[in-house]
Order: C-alpha cells, then structure tokens, then sequence
DNA sequence: CCTATTAAACCTGTACTACAGGTTTTCAAA
DNA sequence: TTTGAAAACCTGTAGTACAGGTTTAATAGG
C-alpha cells in the first residue's frame, strides 16, 4: 500500500509540472517541516520524467524554501522562511519597481501593528530581548554597523514577538534592502543629538512594549517611522 | 570590451554561487524587465561550472521570478510578481506554520492602509474599476464563485491603486489561500441579509474612495474585516 | 537482549553528451 | 528597402558516469 504515489507528469512544461506535482505531494501527504520527500531517482520514476526534470524542480522548490537540499540526504520540507520574498523584495528595488519610500511605508504601516500586538503578546524573555536592543543601540553608538544590526534585530524581534509569522516574514525580508540604506538615514540626522533622539525612542518604544500599552507602541513605531522617512528625505535618497 | 563578463566561481556551493552571480549580473549591469541575459552556455564558460549548474541556477531564480525562461529563446529579466511570495504563504499555510486568522490580520493591517491610500491616489480609472467590481458582486449574487472573484479582484485594485507595488504584491500573494477560504465566511453568514450587507459595504468603501475619503475608506475597511474574521469565528474556522 | 561499530546501500552534486524543437540573426533575392 | 529562407543559436529533456555524503543494515561484543 503505497500512500506516496503520483500521477505521471502530461503536457508540455515538465519541469513546471513536477514543481506542481512536488508541492501537491507535501500537500496531500500533510507532510510538516523536516519530514523527508521521495528520492529524485523515485520521483522519477513516478512522474514518469527524466531525473534532470525532477531536479531541476526540486532546485525550484528549494529556491522558494519550500524544501531543502543537502548532499547525500533527501529533499525534506522546509521551515517558514523569508529569503524568498527578500530576493523578490531586492529584485523589485534593482530593477527600479520599488523604491525605498514604498518600503518604508509598507513598514510603518505593518510595524505600528507589530508594536500593538507585541504590547499584547509579548513574553517576559521577548520584552527583554527587544529592550536589550534598544539599550544596544545606545551603548555602541559609536559604531554605526553595530548600532545597525541592532535597530535591526530589535525591528524583527518585535514582529516576531506579534506572534504573527507572516509579519515577521514581511519584516524579514525588507532587512536585506533595509541594510543597505540605513546608512544613508543615519548619516543624514544633522548631528549626534538626533542620531541619541532615535536611540532615545527606540527606547521608549521597548519601554511601552515591556509595559504592555499597545497604543503608545504603535504611537511611538508611527512617530520613529516619520523621523526615519523625514532623515531619508533629507539625504535625498526619496 | 566585454562589459557582461563575470569571476568564475570557487568554493563548494555551485548552484548558490551560480545564482548570486547572475543576480549580481542583473544589479551590476543595470539590467531591467525584458533585458537578456548571457545565454547558458557563455555563463557556463565565464562562471566555470557545467551547464547543469546554470541550468539549475536559472530554474532557481525563475521559481523566484527574477528571471523568464522560454524554449529557443535567452533569459530574460522577469517583472515583479507575487507567484513566488504565493508560494511561500500557501507553504506556510500547508504545513501549519501559519493560520487563517494571522493571514486575516495581515490583510487588515495593510488593507486599511492600502483603502485610505487609494482614496488619495486613484485614478478616474481605477475609481471606476474598483467601484464596477462592487456592484459586480451585487449583481452575481446568486453565483458565490463570481462574487468571489469580484471581492478579490475589488481588493487587488484597492492595493494598486495605492501606488505601492509593495502592498499589490503581499495582497496578490494572499489571494491563493483567500481562494481556498472564501467560501466558508460567504456560506457562514447567517442568511443572504448578512451576506447583502456585506456587499453594500464594498459598495460604500468604493464609493468612499471614488470619494477621495481616505479616513471613511480605512474606517469601512476595518470595518469589512472585523465581519469577515466574525464570520470565520462563527465557522470555527479560527 | 542491547549497544557500538562497520560495511553496504542509498542518495545527491556535478559534469558531459546528444538531440529535438523553438528563436534570433544573417544574408541573399526581389 | 523589404521579404523570406537558411543558418546559427539556444533551451528543454534524456541519459550516463562517478565522487562523495548520508542512512540503513548487519555484525560483533557486552
């Protein structure tokens, strides 16, 4: 009794048709992350296509994460995961379909909602986390890449404390973008008096979540969003 | 002077190395939608790996939608598309990683959004699009698969009025699984009097932004969520 | 009977060849 | 200059081969 058949592959976009085929399998088998995928050799043989089809496939798959890839190991299904949408993302910028205005806005708006629920649903150890990043901020100052990747760790940290991944995906995947013009922002506050103003209120921002106040922290995500946006400005850059 | 030319690769991961490369060739040479890329074999040759590799990264970033592939014909620069992020959300759906309502709280955090800013920003055209596909779904009442179709597509226009690709793009992404769900809120509400006002608060918040009334616009459309997530509550979907 | 070790079986990653059929370019004829 | 056809180019799929990684099975020892 062999639960894991498929029908073999018809029509002209083979490859197409096994990435379909492939996805299906995960779906009708209710297989969950780290559960293991037929062999190329059986997929193969199943949906009647050549192993170059079925690996060309699986590489598509594993390109959307969906699925995982290792030497010597079979496919297996794959967590949750924003590289995928962070290439997209990255594609749109390159390629002059995005600008960076439009991600900050698609931030503001998703963030000041990230900060409400982290309020609400934040753990003890979660609100720890977020306000170390903020204390981090400050206590690097001078070391702008280090105050970077904290900014960033503390942006994330606070939509995965939302406790809704498709949040935390979204945030994810503007980091790569983020990275690259955050330090344009930074350079274009007029002294280090704002440059401590937005340390200041990232502060204030881990404060209100630790507190539990959801309007202050959507409040206060709202008027660091407008600082940032105002900073970019001013570079030039929007 | 062959501007196109890249490094061959070194190190273990040939595919990935493949794959960063080419969209490296994509930022560094400013290519745009519809721009060619080096055929298979010329990568083969500048990145000093088989073809099977370029294949595979090609596939790869084709799965990804940063490239078009076609038979006979050279790779092309994609334009920005959802089906990637799709793919992602439904995966994250499949296996458990994400649930309805957390798509539903997505929605309405940047659909609130997207309302005020189409309120503002939408063209005659669009005005007139969104508010045909309001009174489509009126008009088809008696067919749930064609009022269906009109609500996604009504908030498909919604978003690009909005002038952020971005929210296009996370809105497009979510209409797969909203395809899956759809029925169950229609079927879940009590009798076609619910199921009529819906209807008339799509046509309000078209007429809201036809309007230009980004304040009613955000307001009705929270207000169409807070129903919609009420009717899945009532379906015990959430 | 249980555990640790080792050998065998299995599996993926990469390279190469071959060819069908689609696309683009070239070139010659009108 | 335009048209049309041939040539050159290119991708899609199939298949073979083998190195090296992983899992499973078997074996030995307690």
């Amino acid at each position: 009794m062999e639960n894991s058949s498929t029908q073999h592959l018809t029509g002209a976009d083979f490859v197409g048709g096994a990435v379909t085929a492939i996805a299906r399998f995960i779906r009708e088998n209710d297989l969950k992350p780290g559960d293991r995928l037929p062999a190329e050799a059986k997929l193969s043989k199943d949906l009647q296509v050549s192993r170059t089809v079925i690996r060309e496939a699986l590489r598509s798959l594993a390109a959307l994460r969906l699925v995982e890839l290792g030497a010597g190991k079979r496919p297996t299904v794959a967590e949750l995961d924003d590289a995928s949408f962070s290439m997209t993302i990255e594609h749109g910028v390159v390629t002059d379909q995005i600008d960076i205005q439009q991600i900050y806005d698609a931030r503001r708006t998703i963030e000041a909602r990230t900060a409400a629920l982290a309020a609400l649903r934040r753990t003890e150890g979660e609100a720890r986390a977020i306000l170390g990043h903020a204390k981090a901020m400050e206590e690097n100052f001078g070391n702008s890449d280090e105050v970077m990747e904290h900014d960033l760790a503390f942006h994330l940290a606070i939509a995965k404390a939302s406790k809704n991944p498709v949040f935390a995906l979204i945030i994810g995947a503007f980091q790569g973008v983020t990275r690259q013009t955050w330090p344009i922002g930074w350079k274009s506050r007029a002294n280090d008096d704002e440059r401590r103003a937005m340390n200041a209120l990232h502060l204030d921002l881990a404060q209100a979540i630790a507190a539990g106040d959801p309007q202050s922290a959507a409040d206060l995500m709202n008027r660091h969003f407008d600082q940032s946006i105002k900073a970019l400005l001013n570079a030039g850059l929007i």
